[in-house]
DNA sequence: AAAACTGATACTATATTAGTATCAATTAAA
DNA sequence: TTTAATTGATACTAATATAGTATCAGTTTT
């Protein structure tokens, strides 16, 4: 079981990069050799995140990737949402006859505590945190 | 995201199908029908969970199914482990620089951390105490 | 001997994840 | 003003994981 698919990795790379260099433009290219990311795969991550208002861009030569939004409310829930959907435990666990009766159901109980946990974990960890922690073990994005 | 698979889903209808009956054995033909679950799809579960010790089989006609392992002691985690392997986070996330220096990596550690939480919500969840919260709700398995 | 089962394994289908390619539009700089 | 560097958009392929089906041999009860 997986829990980041290359989509949020790659993601949370590029936006460490734009969060270390806040206020300018960096290029999908320079990104990608930079830190070893597929470059195509890359771009399309950006638009998606272009897309959900976390960057911004600018076309033409000298063009590049921004960070728009703060990086201490982009959470890594947040990214896996964008780049795997919603955090679900199991679509519908059991059979009809107790899933008509929702309400009761404790074992819906017990999975939904669950994803609770996981999520307000990942919730914990943003860009911003995980950029500050990086600085401060003297190692740069 | 998806945290639990149609076989983890499955396995766990089954075993407690098999826990409500403990002592008698169990035809995969009878817990697919009264599950809904896939046939052959569910004796290869079987099978696998036999593998584990987790249940035991007797051939023939009248043979099947009938649960080995106190169910308090199989939890989800060993399902998750068994039918989607261990539960991992990201192969290895940030680029070979950073990895080199796999002690001081703060993402890693954060990473590592929210894994373990995880687990260990799961871990809390057993078939045994499913049987007995479906129990207690009036509803058997 | 027949029927009801499991053991083992091979096969197909579908979905998700990962990665590549292409071309048009835009901008900066030569 | 042309060229090079860049993003926007989209279509495509490949690899892997998940889901489900089929088959046949062997075992046990009836
Ligand atoms: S799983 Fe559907 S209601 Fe319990
Ligand atoms: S991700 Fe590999 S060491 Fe930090």
């Amino acid at each position: 079981m997986k829990v980041l698919t290359k989509n949020s990795d790659y993601a949370i790379r590029a936006l460490l990069a734009l969060a270390a260099k806040k206020g300018s433009y960096l290029s999908a290219k320079s990104i990608a050799t930079e830190h070893d990311i597929p470059y195509q795969f890359l771009r399309r991550l950006l638009q998606e995140m272009i897309r959900h208002d976390l960057i911004v861009s600018k076309e033409g030569a000298q063009g590049g990737f921004m960070m728009k939004k703060d990086p201490d409310a982009i959470t890594v829930t947040q990214l896996i949402e964008i780049f795997q959907g919603k955090v679900q435990v199991s679509e519908c666990m059991f059979r009809k006859q107790i899933c008509g009766n929702r309400a009761r159901c404790v074992l819906r109980h017990e999975i939904m505590r669950i994803e609770q946990v996981v999520q307000s974990e990942f919730e914990k960890v943003t860009i911003g945190k995980l950029l500050r922690d990086l600085e401060s073990a003297g190692l740069k994005p």
